[in-house]
DNA sequence: TAAAATGTTGGGTA
DNA sequence: ATACCCAACATTTT
């Protein structure tokens, strides 16, 4: 469940605990590896000599990673297509597709569920080693529609796919930025650069409003990957091919944009412009 | 059955 | 350097 509502929400359960006890201050004994592809950075025996004993300080989000800081260093995870962390206890039976296992000292695993195996998982020293190259927090109070609007007017690329891409703005994925672009009324193959002003404020206040309806909904649970969160049933666009807008009925259409699935209304995203 | 699925990355073209 | 396309990764569902 990989985009940057369902991923804070997964850190918000691991830093706080959930019906269980929290990761944070816990200490790592050892891991288990059931696809040893899952560790991307360092080499799988480095990282395995390296996480043992390290104590858990904190759990937070950049983007759509976890992050995971310890006494020594920084565990960082991608969830990617999908991925999932659970804290669940050693007697509780595991999935098929828990492929990385964390034992905790008070007998319970951080269990990476993965089905598709896409996950990557990282320890570093730095944590920039993985998050320099992010655009901003669409949450934080830094990220405004004057400085949105000056990083678009940089490009001349379709909105659609420059949204998705992490290096220009951290967290938005498939879902989010079909929802956010429908409630800002533009059209997914807009030229970033010809976006008016009051155009862009609507897509500021349309990426945040709908990361925020996200979170308050605990992420959206589609497919076979359930966590509890509801915000599927809050899509406007997504996945609704045909049905009727909830702006002003025309049926939503979908198109492919960069290799993605795109959801969008006609009427309320008008192409005219582009 | 072929297509599509919440994501990223590397390679190739213009 | 920028923009864009395609294939790949692995599995499941419609």
């Amino acid at each position: 469940m990989p985009e940057l509502p369902e991923v804070e929400t997964i850190a918000r359960i691991l830093r706080v605990g959930d019906h269980g006890p929290s990761l944070k201050g816990q200490r790592i004994q050892r891991v288990s590896l059931h696809w040893p592809r899952h560790i991307h950075t360092p080499s799988v025996s480095t990282f395995r000599r390296r996480i043992r004993n390290r104590l858990v300080r904190d759990v937070g989000r950049r983007g759509k990673f976890i992050h995971i800081q310890l006494d020594r260093g920084n565990l960082i995870i991608h969830l990617r297509m999908s991925g999932d962390l659970s804290i669940a206890a050693n007697d509780t039976p595991q999935d098929p597709h828990d492929h990385t296992i964390f034992f905790l000292e008070n007998n319970y695993q951080l269990r990476f569920n993965d089905v598709r195996k896409f996950g990557r998982v990282y320890l570093v020293d730095d944590e920039e080693q993985i998050f320099g190259e992010l655009g901003p927090e669409p949450l934080s109070p830094s990220f405004t529609w004057e400085s949105l609007m000056e990083d678009l007017h940089k490009r001349k690329r379709r909105i659609k796919p420059l949204l998705l891409d992490q290096t220009f703005l951290a967290g938005l994925g498939n879902i989010y930025t079909d929802e956010a672009l429908h409630r800002a009324g533009i059209h997914p193959l807009r030229r970033s650069d010809s976006l008016e002003p009051d155009e862009v404020q609507a897509l500021w206040k349309g990426i945040r409003d709908t990361l925020k309806s996200g979170i308050s909904n605990n992420g959206a649970s589609i497919d076979w990957v359930y966590r509890g969160g509801d915000f599927q049933n809050h899509f406007r666009v997504y996945q609704r091919v045909g049905e009727a807008c909830t702006t002003c009925g025309s049926p939503i259409v979908r198109m492919v944009i960069g290799q993605r699935g795109t959801h969008f209304c006609p009427k309320c995203q008008p192409e005219a412009s582009i």
